[in-house]
DNA sequence: TTAAAAATGATATGATATAACATTTTATTT
DNA sequence: AAATAAAATGTTATATCATATCATTTTTAA
């Protein structure tokens, strides 16, 4: 585990407590595995990790509730395009009550995720909401093909 | 099957024999099906209305291929954040180069279907490709709860 | 330290989707 | 129209994603 990811758990810690909700060790360990992962995974590829990295199998079952509870926490996103999970990049931060985009490039599947233009967020919030509807998940996610893989073509 | 409904595989008709490619009896009998259930549905429900409405069954792997040849064609959407698919809504405008928004309604699963306006458009893409990644897919899917579910709650 | 609550395990199964090869239908050429 | 090529569809099997249910273990709180 780098130092970086070392200090991510420990914010967690702290901010998982701070909510009164625990953070067990197959929570941490399973988050671990999602940030050295680094990239969006299924949950049964995460578990994979986990059997290899822990040297301990988990069922499939716990995956999927850990990632529930982690994603409820905001740790974690889902990504609805791909069934793949991911680890927030900005767990230090605060951003709840934004409206996140993800990047997701189809050639090598990484994503790249950003806290979108607030102006840019209003409007659409404005614009959507002009209808009548109410917006509850404040998730865009885009596809496409990023830098790095563009210069590869 | 409604007039409008008649219609709109006339539209569809013209213009697949202007791309060259055809319109076979199955894809149309699927088209129908979809249009006739006015709502995103999975293919395996899809498979059932057909089986219902021609009375005859089909095989769920045909459904995803006339799928896919319906989605390519811009003649139905994949929502992916809940595996389904519908009708567009659109299909008399030409509306290929728009960035599409649907809304998705968490309670009765209905679903709107605009081109986002232009301008905010064109804000959204500046800001995605300002970080140089090449956007491919232009389609937002919003969660939230419609109007008419607002008001019974 | 015991009881209650929360988390995890085990097992089964449902739901979504695709791969690979066979057959049928449609379009094209002769 | 018959022969051929190409496209579409069928069949079977299986991969992949996800949840329901009940048992057991761990954690928390009394």
């Amino acid at each position: 585990m780098t130092v970086k990811q070392n200090k991510l758990l420990n914010t967690m810690r702290e901010t998982l407590s701070a909510r009164g909700v625990s953070f067990t060790k197959k929570r941490q360990a399973v988050m671990q595995c999602l940030l050295a992962l680094g990239r969006p995974v299924s949950a049964y590829e995460l578990a994979d990790q986990y059997a290899e990295a822990v040297g301990e199998k988990i069922p499939v079952m716990s995956v999927y509730r850990i990632l529930d509870f982690l994603t409820q926490e905001n740790f974690v996103h889902k990504l609805s395009s791909t069934n793949k999970y991911v680890a927030c990049s900005h767990i230090t931060c605060q951003h709840e009550h934004q409206v996140l985009q993800f990047l997701i490039c189809s050639r090598c599947d990484s994503v790249s995720e950003t806290a979108i233009d607030r102006t840019l967020m209003e409007s659409l919030k404005a614009n959507v909401e002009s209808t009548g509807f109410k917006m509850l998940n404040q998730q865009l996610e885009i596809m496409g093909i990023c830098q790095s893989c563009q210069l590869q073509m």
